[in-house]
DNA sequence: AGTTCTGTTCGGAAATTACCAAACGTCCGG
DNA sequence: CCGGACGTTTGGTAATTTCCGAACAGAACT
């Protein structure tokens, strides 16, 4: 297969995964490489993402880095090639599991700013009953969607699926 | 009640406002907005953004009207007042709803550029076995997450721990 | 009509970021 | 101990982004 071929192929893959890494603030090169690692057939090189994506050499390493770091990529050991490879990680599990933890820090650095601020205002002398009243509404629904996503991460989709869509038993 | 301790008691919101907005891409001012607004003990107006941030009447427009398209703000109207009022979205509904807007909208977007790839990758003469197989895998751990925020949406949080903490019936 | 008080948009300056090429450290096989 | 192949780190540059001030447009009031 040329090179036009496999762009092309790529492109729509190579696309979407631009505009999730945009979306979460990352640079275009983390998407470029996400979506042609995805539509790789083996793994691969770090020269071989060199030469399908046109970034350089360091550009690739430290974005595989974010996408190692983010969960999406790994690196296999090819035996009798020394060099890194990487894979996509499709996994369903790990992929929930990714997308779980991130959205848990997110909560909880939420909650604990909201504590700290608790004890602040209660210290302050001009301690605002509208203030500590709406931070006691917001940090109970990051409590409770930090609790609800630990009971999400204890089933897998399929599960929850069932689940859900069963939802109560009926209340005669 | 100063400045300076109003700036102090808002400043760990601010700071973690910050750091979720950076997560998501949004530029610094973002967050700060986001916090003080949460901070403020009533509905406050564009001027007062200028003052309490320090950010020029412009910088505060332009991401107010982000912070607006996020959902994380609401303009409200002040009776004798011709100026807008912002006050911060804090129901938990519609930060729930939000969210789940927002990860749907990025799994059909994987979803259709899988689409897209699968048939151009049946019409090319060189059709990876591999890649077809990696994307049907792929999609439907998307389309089942995308089914699972949707089942998600229909419940309210506590609904969803209760369900999820009784968990199946046993089965003996 | 004109005036004043709004909020948004525009153009440019400053700061930040993305990227590359080259230098560097490291690991292996001789 | 010495080359050679790899990957990472560094320094500089080009491009982007952020932010401000000024100009602008729209109400409401006189």
């Amino acid at each position: 297969m040329d090179r036009d071929e496999a762009d092309i192929l790529k492109r729509y893959m190579v696309d979407a995964c631009v505009k999730v890494a945009n979306s979460y603030g990352c640079c275009d090169a983390v998407g470029v490489l996400r979506g042609t690692l995805f539509m790789a057939d083996r793994p691969v090189s770090m020269d071989e993402l060199v030469e399908e994506t046109g970034y350089s050499k360091s550009t690739v390493s430290s974005n595989m880095s974010t996408l190692e770091r983010m969960g999406l990529a790994k690196r296999v050991i090819i035996p009798g090639d020394k060099r890194y490879h990487y894979i996509p990680v499709t996994d369903p599990d790990s992929l929930k599991k990714e997308m779980i933890i991130n959205m848990r820090h997110e909560m909880q650095g939420i909650i604990v700013a909201m504590n700290r601020t608790e004890v602040d205002l209660r210290a302050s002398e001009y301690m605002s009953e509208t203030a500590l009243e709406r931070i006691g509404k917001a940090r109970r629904f990051y409590m409770q969607t930090d609790l609800l996503l630990d009971l999400i991460s204890q089933y897998n989709t399929e599960e929850l699926i069932v689940l859900l869509q069963q939802g109560f038993p009926e209340k005669k």
